[in-house]
DNA sequence: AGTGCGGCCTGTCCGC
DNA sequence: TGCGGACAGGCCGCAC
């Protein structure tokens, strides 16, 4: 579910909650995710003063001195903060207890999120050392994003979507972003012009920043750290949208399986 | 190397 | 109302 946007916005909230205090009790309740939850975690974790609150890509870490906290949300995994009293929901596989009676849990009803201990530096992990640019970060250029789409023949919203060429982007904002740039997502990647890639560009980091803005996109379950929905889902231009017109234009917009996922672009802006 | 596919899970929705 | 099947925001590993 979540992509760059939600990750962010949930790392946003729980910044200020968590830097600098410590876990007093970590309870593991359901230890298959995409990878087992390490039985050690709870001791790991224990008691030591969380240094930093980080994201790269749509991975959140948790920084220690000992070692960093590694984890994804996959498709349907969210963190909020709750009080202790309320009793746990179906899927609420991690809990982080907290003081003054709160606990940070980790919901995931499809398991395919990750929860993991890193030694050393993160950044060597090989989930994390392959990965591309940040599309906010100052790497994500119109040259950097041709020369990854250069002689390739896959559709350019796979692409979009393949987070050794940039990273964050998922289902959603693939649609949209193609949708602000003109380009249909079809289109084999490496067909694309220098100005193509320059208003893909463009429109991936705006559709990005909007979504931010709007604490990102709750299409059923997303909720930040705090336990609220974002609004992003009522300024989605194309996504989820087939046959309604097009906001630009009124053309129905089509909608057509790219590579097993549900895409969506309007006939008339997009070619 | 790049590409396409299946698999991992549960929940929900749709059509019959 | 019940049931089967399709589908859902991500990522990995495998075969070609």
């Amino acid at each position: 579910m979540p992509e760059l946007p939600e990750v962010e916005t949930t790392r946003r909230g729980l910044e200020p909650v968590l830097v600098g205090r410590a876990f007093r009790e970590v309870v593991v309740r359901e230890s298959r995710l995409r990878e087992p939850v390490p039985e050690a975690l709870p001791e790991l974790l224990r008691g030591r003063r969380l240094r930093a609150l980080e994201r790269r890509a749509k991975y959140l870490l948790f920084r220690y001195a000992h070692g960093t906290l590694l984890l994804h949300l996959g498709m349907s995994g969210s963190l909020r903060l709750a009080r202790s009293v309320e009793t746990p929901r179906k899927h609420d596989h991690l809990r982080f207890g907290i003081a003054d009676d709160r606990e940070l849990r980790f919901h995931d009803p499809r398991r395919f999120g990750l929860c993991v201990w890193i030694e050393g530096d993160p950044f060597l992990d090989p989930r994390l050392a392959r990965l591309g640019p940040e599309p906010l970060g100052a790497a994500f250029t119109a040259d950097a994003l041709a020369a990854n789409l250069r002689g390739r023949k896959a559709a350019v919203k796979l692409l979009l979507m393949d987070q050794a060429v940039v990273v964050g982007v998922g289902n959603i904002y693939a649609s949209e972003a193609l949708h602000g740039a003109g380009i249909r997502p079809g289109r084999p990647g490496g067909r694309l012009r220098p100005d193509d890639c320059a208003r893909l560009v463009h429109s991936v980091r705006r559709v990005l920043r909007q979504a931010l803005r709007a604490g990102g996109t709750t299409l059923r379950d997303f909720v930040n750290g705090h336990g609220e929905a974002g609004s992003f889902a009522l300024a989605l231009r194309v996504y989820g949208r087939e046959g309604l017109p097009c906001l630009s234009c009124a053309t129905p917009i089509q909608s057509r399986v790219i590579g097993q996922r549900s895409s969506f672009w309007c006939p008339n802006c997009q070619s």
